[in-house]
DNA sequence: GCCGTTTTCGGCCCGACTGTTTTCAGTCG
């Protein structure tokens, strides 16, 4: 039997971690390793690539790292009944507002009981009245500073949690505080850290790493940022600052002689790090950002590590480039010395995604720089083709011969640009395919006829609308437009765009299956607001041996210098040079369109 | 409650900071 609702893996993600938190109220160190356990499976299911219902009925919920045999039958029982007894039972004497207060910043489980209990707050106008009359500060255990906290928590979450930042904008923010702390003449090192130094594609805080003649002053001038709204916190290793819109910026700071530990210990992410120290332990190791315990629990045993690459020769493994500490198979492979040689910036040749101001009335937006300006920025990044590939004219506003009219009128446009490259701009060995970014109509339809499709040198395909369409619906509409033989591309496959709308729903294991069929190129798409395909699934797609194209799809000439947004997310999906259709050669390339 | 490159039993990452405390609890990353 099917509920009729669908639960969402953010929605079971949320549900495990209260259970979590009912099993710390009921007794937190008995129940300390089921509190673990919980809350590693809602880590995992969170970041799932599948929706955890679809395995149910797959029965591959053994897939899912952290769900075993108990987690798997009470998730079954969710799924056909919609409940589970076990997790009702825990949390039925709990009211839904402990939960609720979790959600802010600096509240925990334990607060937030205390709170909802003692004071008998069922909203947050009443935590807010409660504040207001000094009556948190009065509770055992809390003071005024702790009632001060909270206030300032409260508000900063009522603001609504600021989007995580797209990758760029992050790096900007960094770059500026970077200049900051060079002004400070004690920091001998320093480097960004966590999420934006794995190059994740959305980031929440800004880290950053510094080796210091003088920790406590570097820390000091840290929080004297001028464009610092606030110190959150300051210590003798580590002081955080708040920026405007809520933008949370933490320094650690350390020593040059241990610095290896310090930047490994921080850049993280987590569970690369929980993985590392638990495999490190089973060696006799202990690992932190002060360094490496040869005897665990021996604070004089401590090995200092000034590089990271010194610190993974020390457990006998490759340095991992932070791109992939992910814990998804990185530290296997990295101990069996098969680390792959990620692709590179200078890898690319080449841009299938470019959308030029060549009018030929499209169905969505046009670009604003002409083909001669395209073609001659292309020479600059020292590439050797490009693709323009502008939206498919507007099919309700024409015909079929006027598409094809259309189409042929291009097709004439670039065969004597590639004419002039050679004879006017005297260029030799580059090359402008014809190519065409067509809808994928809610029926899989394509809105060009046969004869039009006939004046491309390939096309890529996108779904520009009823991104709503269930799994089933979707996945048919766009393996039926893969089986277009001019189709070469499918152009951000997910459709999503950060912060703003999630990824269609698509059967990705079907997909993949028709993209190896059809030798059909998987597009990163390197815009910044889509990074699309997301690196999870660029992963999936290269453990599976498909091809992927990184594009810019540049709509205004600035854009091309993207390219190196979308080879972080090609990075971080694991690709190498291999995997990337527009790392070959022109003259390798021109054999496979 | 999960899991296996010393284990199907016996482990389970490590430390900073804050506030309320005189040695620790709570929260976070």
């Amino acid at each position: 039997m099917k509920t009729s609702k669908k639960m969402t893996n953010l929605q079971i993600a949320e549900l495990l971690r209260d259970v979590a938190a009912a099993y710390q109220l009921k007794d937190a160190n008995k129940y300390k390793f089921q509190v673990i356990a919980y809350q590693r499976a809602a880590d995992s299911v969170e970041h799932a690539t599948s929706e955890l219902q679809d395995l149910w009925e797959e029965k591959k919920l053994d897939d899912v790292p952290g769900l075993g045999k108990s987690l798997q039958e009470h998730l079954d029982e969710i799924f056909r009944t919609g409940k589970s007894k076990h997790f009702e039972e825990l949390t039925k004497d709990i009211p839904k507002m402990v939960f609720e207060l979790m959600k802010i910043p600096g509240i925990g489980v334990k607060t937030s009981m205390k709170l909802v209990k003692e004071l008998k707050i069922k909203n947050l106008d009443e935590l807010k009245r409660a504040i207001s009359e000094s009556k948190v500060a009065k509770l055992e255990g809390f003071g005024v500073d702790s009632q001060e906290r909270i206030s300032k928590a409260l508000k900063e979450y009522e603001k609504k949690a600021p989007a995580r930042m797209l990758l760029p904008y992050a790096s900007q923010i960094a770059s500026k505080i970077l200049e900051w702390l060079k002004e400070d003449k004690n920091i001998e090192i320093m480097n960004t850290l966590g999420s934006l130094r794995r190059q994740v594609s959305t980031i929440g805080d800004i880290d950053f790493a510094v080796a210091s003649k003088d920790p406590n002053y570097s820390l000091t001038h840290f929080t004297k940022y001028p464009k610092a709204t606030r110190i959150l916190e300051k210590g003798d290793r580590t002081a955080s600052i708040l920026l405007a819109g809520n933008i949370r910026v933490d320094l650690m700071a350390g020593k040059k002689e241990s610095y290896g530990s310090l930047l490994q210990h921080f850049t993280g992410g987590k569970n690369h790090n929980v993985a590392l120290r638990e495999y490190a332990l089973k060696k006799g190791l202990s690992l932190s950002d002060y360094g490496i315990y040869t005897k665990p629990g021996d604070k004089k045993s401590l090995k200092e590590i000034s590089t990271e690459e010194e610190f993974y020769k020390f457990l006998n493994m490759d340095w991992i480039p932070p791109e992939l500490r992910e814990n998804s198979g990185e530290i296997e492979a990295s101990l069996e010395h098969k680390l792959p040689k990620l692709v590179e910036l200078q890898d690319i040749k080449g841009d299938f995604h470019i959308h030029s101001d060549f009018d030929i009335e499209t169905s969505h937006d046009l670009g604003s720089s002409s083909m001669v300006d395209l073609v001659k920025k292309a020479i600059d990044l020292n590439y050797e083709y490009i693709a323009f590939s502008e939206h498919n004219p507007s099919k309700n506003k024409h015909n079929e011969n006027e598409i094809i009219d259309l189409l042929k009128k291009k097709k004439d446009t670039i065969d004597k640009l590639n004419y002039s490259i050679v004879k006017d701009m005297k260029i030799r060995g580059f090359k402008v395919f014809n190519s065409l970014e067509i809808d994928i109509l809610p029926d899989g339809k394509l809105p060009v006829p046969p004869e039009g499709m006939n004046t491309l040198d390939f096309a890529l395909v996108s779904i520009h609308s009823s991104f709503g369409q269930p799994r089933e619906d979707m996945t048919n509409r766009v393996l039926e437009a893969l089986d277009n033989p001019k189709v070469k591309i499918f152009a951000h496959p997910t459709a999503r765009k950060l912060n703003e709308r999630n990824g269609v729903d698509l059967d990705w294991k079907k997909i993949f299956a028709k993209c190896k069929e059809k030798d059909i190129w998987l597009e990163i798409n390197a815009d910044p607001a889509r990074l699309d395909l997301p690196d999870i699934l660029v992963h999936e797609a290269v453990k599976k041996g498909i091809k992927l194209v990184i594009d810019t799809d540049t709509h205004y000439i600035d854009s091309m210098d993207n390219m190196k947004w979308g080879v972080s997310v090609a990075r971080r999906g694991w690709c190498e040079k291999s995997d990337i259709i527009n790392t070959r050669s022109l003259k390798d390339l021109e054999v496979m369109i």
